[in-house]
DNA sequence: TACTGTGAAGCGCTTCACAGCG
DNA sequence: CGCTGTGAAGCGCTTCACAGTA
């Protein structure tokens, strides 16, 4: 997609998790943070640590650790959250109420600029602090918002619908909380969250001893 | 004593899936389903389809395909999505509200059967359905629910305090909801649902400017 | 001495090619 | 002939052992 290195998943999703820690340690005064430190505070083995940062350059300093500042930094590039990332939600229920205010994604300098729905007792109210739009006008608007990632919340039925009007209003990255396969173009990329296959996981665990 | 064959996460998260689309297959009123066809419907390479399946038994019939009902009965079994699975929600937010509300998780039989928070202006109402009951009374009335999972949906700062209570209540599973690293015991289960880790994944992607 | 960086080994999931059965 | 089941190859992430550096 583009000419970068590829990082993997996994590795991206860790790059995450330390992100957020080095937020906090940053906030807490915490100058340097050894792989050992990100270990305990993470649950990330430290070898894997080191690993996945080495990758990036020398970014630790033998005998010291990491410098908390730098490295945040230097994280927050790769993950391009050293820019505001524009994300339109669509689906006003509870799920997209709940994205629309979650104090998270702000931390990682995310800003949900538009929230849509296709009921009209909810078009036009204010809910999470967020004017609720007419599905039905996403595409033609999209462009106008600047959103880079789209989050469909909405129930499975309306999903492939919600998809494709965002992909017609230019959208290429799509969070898909619904639990449903969406069909996409293929210079799109689709992740899916999908809640009952965590429960399911985990309830197939629950039984052994 | 742990008979069962080891089953990779990957995996039970694509049985899972598989799971739902032979539900709406099977109300649809389809009798068999090939792997090509699954493919088509869930983006699961046919192979892994069939690799998948074949580990439970000869499930399927050449020239023919898989019985709809049975397959889906077969992976319930697996999941123990066969029998109803208790749930607490500890957070009573808008994403726990948006959990106890949640369609899907009746789809796989699990149960909402609590519904907890800290906050003395929602303890006591009732909310999506769920009368909210006082976290600090957790541990104690947890047994009595019989809830093998516990999904925790509250903030950052009050998840370690509220998975501990969990833990002490009995619970082993756990779906851990908040952005931060919880410590448990050696024989509990922590998932983890990052939504800022999937933004943040989804962001590295996005082009640059 | 304390800690990072890294080549190599290890391991598990995915993909392939094709055997086997209805 | 159509489609599943499977051993084997492929591949990528993780873990290990230790070299290298402040």
């Amino acid at each position: 997609m583009n000419g970068q290195p590829k990082v993997p998943v996994p590795t991206l999703a860790r790059l995450a998790t330390y992100y957020s820690l080095l937020r906090e340690a940053e906030e807490a005064g915490v100058e340097t943070l050894n792989s050992a430190r990100i270990e305990g505070l993470s649950g990330i083995a430290a070898t894997q640590i080191r690993k996945d940062l080495s990758r990036f350059g020398e970014l630790g300093k033998p005998g010291v650790g990491y410098n908390v500042s730098e490295l945040r930094e230097h994280i927050g590039k790769i993950l391009k959250l050293d820019r505001v990332q524009h994300v339109v939600i669509i689906g006003a229920g509870r799920l997209g109420q709940a994205l629309a205010a979650y104090p998270g994604l702000a931390d990682y300098s995310f800003e949900v600029v538009g929230l849509f729905d296709s009921d009209a007792k909810k078009i036009g109210k204010t809910l999470s602090g967020h004017l609720v739009r007419d599905v039905a006008t996403l595409s033609k608007s999209l462009p106008g918002l600047g959103a880079r990632i789209v989050a469909i919340a909405v129930p499975a039925s309306s999903a492939q619908g919600a998809a494709d009007a965002a992909f017609a209003g230019g959208a290429r990255w799509l969070l898909n909380f619904s639990p449903t396969h969406i069909k996409s173009p293929a210079d799109c990329l689709v992740r899916d969250v999908s809640f009952t296959q965590e429960f399911a996981v985990l309830a197939h665990y629950s039984e052994d001893k």
